[in-house]
DNA sequence: GTCTATAGTCGGATAGAC
DNA sequence: GTCTATCCGACTATAGAC
């Protein structure tokens, strides 16, 4: 019960940030291994002994990257995907009219993500997490329960109403990843991306091209006449 | 003019495709960095100063790699995408009888791409090759223009003939890639599909409800009444 | 062609002054 | 909180015997 607030709590937190800055930029081009804690603190203009002051050694540094990043993601698409979730809980399904509003819904989630994956700032953490994806770590988690998982239920649910199947089924996730897949190839795959359509940036154009295209895929996919 | 073939060509080649067999496991474990050339030489069973020797150091046995990794491509796929070009050569557009058979090529292309990217044995190349993508050195050249540009060129073609567009248009290429994403997804973001599937592998029946939502998807695509 | 031994370099962590 | 200086371990590459 002390009055005064611990000191250590009064971090300036500018040292912090400018290392994790700094830390997505050479974790994400070299990976944990490649990047070392001098370039890491050279890149931030900061003294090579504070990452080991700040976060207790270089796995530490790894792991603030990732609850940043996670932070991030959540501040950007929490509000979309909350309205998204809003929408659904009001509306029943079976409602013809409805089911283009939730189209349009799934559209603008992937071109969100469109625009997120095809921008230049999203290449170092985009790096980041496939390398967590092949080899998770607690990073990975950390990720996936903050940030994967709510929005991966949101499209889930989208998938369902649209086509009226059963949100939990296989067969609706399957769909749900498959989507995803159509916008991650451009960033999981982006060196084979941009020599297969002769690109040399991925600019309002580029992004433009890829958005049209999904839009029609995604249409197609859950609008179609089956014969399940 | 020398009767002897070079005492250099007679390489018993066991040690240095011990070495690329380890190599291509550590690597896709660690990347180039995280693995050192003694955590290669150990697997391998082989003295470390080999590497060098056999390689000039780790940097020729990392591209050592990714020709082994071509070559196999090129003798798995090769075959598959030479016999659907063979078909496209001999056949018309237009026919109406010829999508189906199409459809029918790209659903087995699909098919082994599914079965290639949920198999264990692709786990360290497909991490290799994902790096490679958002850092693209020699090696990626070398698996691009031997090996992913050919079978692009085929997905293309098909979906060309299918939904009668030009091959080398835009909205052809972006279909092609697009479908190639849905694939890709199940080894990129591998981590995130095993936890949304609440899989803990992906075995055959698995892979098989991979297939079929991939040709259901892939079918309403490319045959959908668009408004083009 | 394969081995041992080692040179030379670089990385992460920390002690201790300020 | 930040700095300098340094320890110590791990790494790649190579010299040289066999």
């Amino acid at each position: 019960m002390n009055i005064d607030t611990p000191i250590t709590a009064r971090h300036s937190d500018s040292t912090r940030e400018t290392l994790i800055r700094a830390a997505i930029d050479i974790f994400g081009r070299s990976g944990f291994d490649g990047a070392s804690t001098r370039a890491i603190a050279d890149a931030a203009k900061v003294n090579q002994a504070l990452i080991s002051y700040h976060f207790g050694g270089k796995s530490g540094l790894y792991l603030a990257v990732f609850e940043h990043i996670a932070g991030i993601m959540q501040q950007r698409v929490g509000p979309i995907v909350a309205a998204i979730e809003a929408e659904l809980a009001t509306e029943q399904a079976g409602d013809a009219a409805a089911v283009s509003a939730r189209l349009a819904s799934l559209h603008r989630l992937t071109d969100g993500f469109v625009a997120l994956l095809t921008s230049d700032e999203s290449a170092a953490w985009a790096s980041l997490i496939l390398r967590e994806q092949q080899n998770p770590s607690e990073g990975f988690d950390l990720l996936y329960t903050r940030f994967m998982s709510r929005v991966l239920g949101v499209i889930r649910a989208l998938v369902a109403r649209i086509r009226g199947t059963d949100p939990a089924s296989v067969e609706t996730r399957l769909t749900a990843l498959t989507i995803v897949g159509q916008v991650l190839v451009f960033r999981a795959a982006r060196a084979a991306v941009m020599r297969q359509m002769e690109w040399q940036t991925t600019g309002p154009d580029e992004a433009n091209a890829i958005r049209q295209t999904i839009h029609r895929n995604v249409t197609a996919i859950l609008t179609q006449k089956d014969s399940r």
